[in-house]
DNA sequence: CAATGACCATACTGTGTCGTATGGAAAAGC
DNA sequence: GCTTTTCCATACGACACAGTATGGTCATTG
């Protein structure tokens, strides 16, 4: 140990910023090891998620994380708390400007879960449905989140003069195609695929 | 190793059931590990397919394994294959009965899918597109099988009368919802769900 | 400046897993 | 009957990972 030439800090690039007097103070927090953790999740799923990867891609050894947390799962409770909080917030902000068209504000939720810049987005979503496949307290998060888009979007539905039982399982085809699409691999389907995804969205909105 | 007191065989209980000679040769073969393999893959997925895990599962050790599959990678490829084979022949089994009105039919693929009789399928399902995430070749597997699909039902709604371009977005759609509605969590969202499903099955089918 | 506490590194134990090597038992072939 | 082949058990080495223990470093505080 101590007849190693060099610190480690000489060779390692200064993944950590190095601290300066007028830096605010740039060490890791939970929250921190949070951000990271749903980086890795949202690659290698909740299987993928190892301590000792996650230091690795911190920049520190895992001496750190248990530092800021009792356990693994304590992370992992913490990355479905995160994931809950920022879908809640994220169906708000997407469908409570209540102004417009309810059918433009409907077509706007697909292309935002389309869309092919929300790729993150979207493998975080898989990865968390296939972790509620074996653990419970994921599967009630996913519910919960679930239950609480489908009420937002059954709203819009209404608002554009459904019936209550039709704007229901509108909604449901809504959340299930977005999904759908997700976990299918068409690329070669067709050549026209926006075309293809302009037909569904006006099947799935219009009366 | 010839200094043991006691074989080991003595104190292990007799897992695999003994062999008279009335029963009619019971030993493992690549395709009985296959087996066994999708079973914990559909429970447990591609990260829980260890092979001392199946091995115990079969009442057998790793030794056995090794002597049917050079390692683990030659099991997954098997587990693929026979994965799609499997799902080729019975979508042909499925919508290759031409003689129907194919509205009906449609509406029989929804049904074959969307069942809980058919949970332990669409577990496979799920877990097959999770693992294509990072397994290119899972990928590769599953591409073929979603366009062979897409294909067949594209056909039942061109045979129903509807234009080339419309039956292939209603193909897509058709099967985003049956895996998207597997993929969500909505028991609680209405009680009724059975109507809610055969009003998204109607809005997918029916021109 | 000394002491405290926050934050991280290092070293260790224990377990689970992959893959290999080798031996043993039972059946098949001669 | 003896040998060969088939199929499986046992033992081993290497590695990855969870979690603990303990020491080190640096900033902050008095």
């Amino acid at each position: 140990m101590e007849n190693k030439p060099v610190k480690s800090t000489a060779i390692k690039p200064p993944t950590r910023a190095r601290r300066t007097s007028a830096e605010p103070r740039t060490q890791l927090d939970p929250n921190a090891w949070v951000d990271a953790a749903i980086d890795v999740f949202a690659r290698e799923g909740v299987t993928g998620l190892r301590v000792e990867v996650l230091a690795k891609h911190c920049g520190v050894t895992k001496g750190s994380f248990y530092w800021h947390f009792k356990d693994r799962q304590a992370l992992l409770d913490a990355v479905l708390a995160r994931w809950k909080e920022g879908r809640i917030r994220d169906i708000e902000k997407t469908t409570a400007m209540m102004q417009g068209d309810p059918r433009d504000q409907l077509h706007y939720v697909i292309e935002v879960y389309g869309a092919n810049r929300n790729r993150k987005g979207m493998s975080i979503e898989l990865a968390v449905r296939d972790w509620a496949r074996h653990d419970t307290k994921a599967a009630a998060v996913v519910e919960e989140v679930d239950l609480y888009r489908l009420e937002c979007t059954r709203k819009l539905f209404v608002n554009s003069g459904m019936t209550d039982a039709e704007a229901k399982s509108r909604s449901l085809l809504l959340y299930a195609c977005v999904f759908g699409l997700s976990l299918m691999h068409y690329t070669h389907f067709d050549d026209n695929l926006s075309d293809l995804k302009q037909r569904i969205a006006e099947r799935i909105v219009s009366s």
